[in-house]
DNA sequence: TATAATTACTACTTAAAGGTAGAATTAATC
DNA sequence: GATTAATTCTACCTTTAAGTAGTAATTATA
């Protein structure tokens, strides 16, 4: 596909967390075993996400992460785009080549098709969607 | 999407060659010039090509490049394979957790569908089909 | 107030992809 | 046969993503 370790890391830890039921703060420890993410990586991770505004920490003892927004509200292409993951340029699925509006390959057109499609999915699956089917990811 | 540099130029420089009425040989200097392509990173490429036997390469003077296969009958999956671009594995297509046939993240049958799509063109486009629509590539 | 538990910051190391250099090999042509 | 134009091979350098280490800052609790 690929996405970055990073933008994949983001969104098992974000949907892992969405499907909690109760609200309660998660510490990093905690997130790190339960899903198989170096300790110190998540850490990483997680400052982005608290740069970017999408969750809260709570520093010192008893601290931890929990949402700033709604799980509803959040969408993949705003995980993806934290860490330059989206597929938002102009070109071909591919990127081949130089195509563009005027020249384009022969395969533009046929790419165009499930480059929308994903775009589509990455704007309207929220973490709420994602998360909570029975299946920790 | 991400496909390695070395994907992307290969299909160019084969598009590129099956675009060439008269099927004369090609060599490196030329290619490179015409697709803006480092000289010594597209002959590395080029020697993957002809051990794969997608094409074949005339050593010493005059030589150069010309198809060893039809290009009707190369598809551009063949090419992504060569260098492990292909999304051919059993996971979903962003391959963020632990998804399988049994248990599967809420997105995995959306991603399911852009992928078969993807994977379907792959195997159904040739280099008879990118080349030749009067646009360089 | 001391301690333990927690995140944040800075910097480093490792691995892989991308790209480059130069010499060796091959073969047409003079 | 010598020269020259071409590909091939081996090895190296560079850049970026991924991951690690250590320490500082913060805060609840005893």
């Amino acid at each position: 596909m690929q996405l970055s370790n990073s933008s994949k890391y983001a969104i098992r830890i974000l949907a892992y967390m969405a499907d909690q039921k109760d609200s309660k703060l998660m510490n990093a420890t905690e997130l790190a075993e339960a899903l198989y993410i170096p300790y110190k990586f998540l850490t990483k991770i997680m400052t982005e996400l608290v740069k970017v505004g999408l969750v809260v920490s709570i520093r010192g003892r008893e601290g931890g992460y929990k949402f700033e927004k709604k799980t509803s509200e959040i969408m993949v292409s705003d995980i993806l785009d934290i860490f330059n993951d989206s597929i938002k340029d102009e070109q071909c699925v591919l990127g081949i080549g130089f195509c563009n509006g005027l020249c384009k390959c022969a395969l533009h057109d046929q790419w165009m098709e499930p480059k929308l499609l994903l775009q589509k999915m990455f704007r309207e699956s929220s973490l709420e969607d994602i998360a909570g089917r029975g299946c920790k990811i």
